[in-house]
DNA sequence: GGAGTTACGCACTTTGAGGTGCCTACTTCC
DNA sequence: GGAAGTAGGCACCTCAAAGTGCGTAACTCC
């Protein structure tokens, strides 16, 4: 037997997750930015690209824009992100009824102040992540 | 036939993840964070629980009291976030040989820098966490 | 008139993070 | 001498997130 068995903690957890555990507006964030794609979409429409080096100014993407950007997304998880960005408030949809119909994507002012934390997670790990690379070298260099 | 085969999206991805996709620092990081328990063991050491209202001072923790404070993680998953943790150089473990063996958990410098960080997502979702829900319900009624 | 484009929807399948149960060696307490 | 606590290891299982494939409506171009 386990010091304490499941159940006991299944029912603990039921009364005292009120606020440090699952349903908390922390653990809210980091499961919507947790999503594979969320970053880079966030990423891709302030304008961070690869060789672009953009100054981070907000722009509007249509669907196959980001589609080639973010390579290596499937179109059924770019749509599921999106509509998911949408949801909340983050990104906005256009729909424009030309030809082929053109869709927009833009980040609102909310997702922009999301991206602007997302931009501190990359600086700390432009800083230190190489740092923690080292460490995980010699971790295993130590276990062999 | 989608505008790229998937044959296709993965030989672009081989050649052009470089920068921007899969292996960047970014990426990896976030790969960390998402772990479920690593952002409560980073909270917890930094002695951010509850009803505690620390003053964010690291703290060294036993295992059991961890075990105690994240309510409902398991132990399996408290043993192999905390050695995560210890290979990327974010905690100490320390084990003092004591009658019934005591080992104890502490942040490094570079732990306590990633938890400062982990702290400007924490007060983003304080800020905007619920407009974000508002966002939810509005646009939850309106496919209703 | 058939091929191509845009922006998806839907159904099936896979993968791996996380959960659960059972086990240990050592010691101390009652 | 059996129960309990400490800090895990090991093997199995589950379920949801992510991926894959195929289809579509509307229109246009050649």
């Amino acid at each position: 037997m386990p010091t304490t068995t499941a159940a006991q903690q299944r029912a603990e957890a039921k009364l005292s997750y009120n606020a440090f555990l699952e349903g908390c507006p922390s653990r809210q964030l980091l499961a919507r930015i947790s999503d594979k794609w969320v970053a880079l979409i966030l990423a891709a429409l302030s304008d961070e690209g690869p060789g672009t080096e953009g100054g981070g100014e907000p722009r509007a993407m249509r669907y196959s824009e980001l589609s080639r950007q973010l390579t290596g997304v499937s179109q059924k998880m770019l749509t599921q992100t999106l509509r998911a960005l949408e949801r909340d408030g983050l990104v906005i949809r256009t729909v424009t009824p030309t030809v082929p119909v053109t869709v927009t994507y833009e980040l609102t002012e909310l997702g922009v102040s999301l991206q602007q934390v997302m931009r501190g997670l990359k600086q700390w790990a432009e800083a230190h992540m190489d740092e923690v690379f080292v460490h995980r070298g010699d971790y295993d260099a130590r276990e062999a």
